[in-house]
DNA sequence: TAGTGGTCTAGACCACAGC
DNA sequence: CTGTGGTCTAGACCACTAT
């Protein structure tokens, strides 16, 4: 059944759906079908891949899914605007991150207690004014050197018993994920200049710059926690693969 | 139809795939599912929602696929470990990124020319030595003061039009996802301190921090770019939500 | 009105896991 | 062996677009 000329791309050892995909693929690597480009219906696309239309339309849905094309009911199928002009990366966790590059995480709790939301900090995370927050500060070493100065503010409506976990078995970011799962939320990443309790902390020289992550989360739609992320600029980098 | 009780989620208007979708979203959300849980069958929740087999493995499909959950053939469908205590953010085109604050972007060339790869690109980026390579320095502008300094090598054989492209009306980001789609690469985001004469270009004082991404791009497997795009600590960061 | 995609059904065969 | 997910079929009805 595999015979058309037409399935060039793929081995015939691969799922119709995924050598349909990889068809429309290659004709935008290509160049072929460019932005805006009309693409095939559904109907075409079954009778020249002999397949029936549930699986061409997994095909195009998962690369519209992807951004890749954009389906319209009644029209057809368009080839998306390159979207892929934007860098996807990836802020891991990072305790995670030390151990998979096989060395050893440690923390230091520097300072853990409960305060009650101000007015300006209920506006900022809609939540009541006078609200008990956790407000945690924690140093992370990789290889018994300081990396992270984590300053961190938590909801503890979201977590009630933050003040009493082990930080030498978890993170905050990994508690707070199991407690407050699928978290969303707004970031920034900047450069600032440590004031001089984190850069002792950290073990800098004076007026050396921070690559600082600013992280707001929500869980639910509820204000979970928003934590500031001061890594010693000499020193460390984010990195990864798109 | 749409009367079964465990479909408590839903207003009735959604499409039965996703329904399942959230009623299996609430019960990780919630924590009743917690990591590692082994959840009902495809044949369980086709009888629980009176839908056929292709409905439920939808929804699940494309959880799975979401990094939510964890299906394996001949076993069962579990709860994923939440991955999610990484943070997935996008770093958008510098042109569109400005465009879309409402301000007006600009661009200035400070350099352009041709060169022969050495024996160390060459090996860095899996090209051949002495292969024609091209460089450019542009400084992007957002409502004329000076945000990115773009630092550039672009492999002339997946551009080879490079040179004489009108860079007042399209960015060197732009046009290489045109001609060479999808990219994708390695990346870092780091402090660095500028030399005399990027630090000039940004209008910056001396000794002042840079907040740099660096991006390597391959585009069908071959290197197409590699970008070193610095940008003054004092008025720039990275934004955006998860 | 004809064509398109969005969704769904009620079956089917297969590869694989676990007993 | 039974039960699971992975894939696929050949229809179907619907909402929407374009003419």
């Amino acid at each position: 059944m595999n015979v058309d000329p037409s399935r060039s791309i793929s081995n015939e050892a691969q799922p119709a759906y995924l050598q349909i995909k990889n068809f429309v693929l290659n004709k935008i690597q290509s160049g072929e079908w460019q932005e805006g480009h009309l693409i095939p219906t559904e109907l075409a696309l079954c009778e020249q891949f002999s397949v029936s239309r549930m699986t061409v339309n997994r095909a195009l849905r998962e690369l519209s899914n992807d951004g890749l094309l954009v389906r319209i009911k009644g029209s057809g199928t368009y080839v998306a605007q390159p979207k892929y002009q934007s860098t996807l990366i990836e802020i891991r966790s990072i305790a995670q991150d030390i151990r998979e590059r096989g060395h050893t995480h440690r923390s230091q709790v520097i300072s853990m207690n409960r305060l009650k939301a101000t007015a300006k900090q209920a506006k900022a995370y809609a939540i009541p004014t006078g609200a008990t927050l956790f407000h945690s500060v924690i140093v992370h070493l990789e290889n018994q050197i300081p990396i992270q100065y984590e300053d961190r503010l938590v909801d503890a409506s979201m977590a009630p018993d933050y003040l009493e976990q082990d930080w030498s078995h978890t993170t905050p970011n990994e508690y707070l994920t199991r407690v407050a799962p699928l978290p969303k939320g707004f970031y920034t990443i900047e450069v600032q200049i440590p004031n001089a309790e984190i850069a002792r902390a950290l073990q800098m020289k004076a007026n050396e710059p921070c690559l600082v992550l600013n992280r707001t989360t929500y869980s639910g739609g509820h204000f979970t926690s928003f934590a500031r992320m001061w890594h010693p600029g000499d020193r460390y980098k984010f990195a990864g693969r798109t």
